[in-house]
DNA sequence: TATAAGATCGCCT
DNA sequence: GGCGATCTTATAC
């Protein structure tokens, strides 16, 4: 017989802080979309911080925008943009109203023998289907949510994040997290003990 | 209306 | 390690 134990999802309270908790507490998390049938799930094992309007690599650092929006409101919700004419990005929104924070999320494993790809954040959407429609989702809905970690990561490491290096000074800040235990990420990273 | 650049990826050398 | 693909977004004219 099969435990029918509801499966915890993280509430809103999660969401609602900095996103340096939120991105280094969101590894080993699992993250779900039910697309059609179909439940994907995988392990967070990569996450980037951009801590508000203040830090030169985040998106609100020139104001609210249409496509920013959603960082001003409170955490809990979905961030998805289009970039690179090709790719789409997922983040959580964090802290609260009025506070334009956000985590990427950049890689995780598949789970429930599921085979795919999702090293990298761009790979990582394509495969589980998230796209720009799933923008302003509420993270605390049905169709996209995370769940709390089963196996939480032994070892965090901390390095710059990627693809930033427009942001002066705040392109070194040590504001990537990554689960130093995973198999699916590279084994050479090199990052500070976090 | 036009232009520049981007929170990437995969293929090339 | 470098570069091109590809197109939305933001900002300037």
């Amino acid at each position: 017989m099969i435990s029918m134990v509801p499966i915890a999802k993280l509430e809103r309270g999660f969401y609602q802080r900095d996103a340096i908790t939120v991105a280094r507490e969101l590894l080993g998390c699992i993250l779900v979309h039910r697309v059609g049938r179909k439940v994907l799930r995988a392990r967070i094992v990569e996450t980037e911080a951009y801590v508000g309007q203040h830090d030169l690599a985040c998106h609100a650092t020139k104001g609210r925008t249409q496509r920013n929006a959603i960082m001003f409101g409170p955490g809990g919700y979905a961030y998805v943009y289009f970039i690179y004419g090709m790719y789409d990005m997922l983040n959580a929104v964090t802290g609260l109203e009025g506070d334009a924070q956000a985590v990427l999320i950049r890689a995780a494993e598949p789970q429930d023998g599921w085979q795919a790809s999702l090293t990298g954040p761009g790979k990582l959407t394509r495969a589980m289907h998230i796209t720009r429609k799933d923008n302003a989702a509420d993270l605390y809905g049905d169709k996209l949510y995370i769940e709390p970690a089963i196996v939480r990561p032994q070892q965090i490491l901390a390095t710059p994040r990627i693809g930033v290096d427009y942001a002066g000074a705040w392109k070194d800040q040590p504001l990537r997290f990554v689960d130093a235990g995973s198999k699916a990420l590279s084994r050479k990273i090199r990052g500070y003990p976090a």
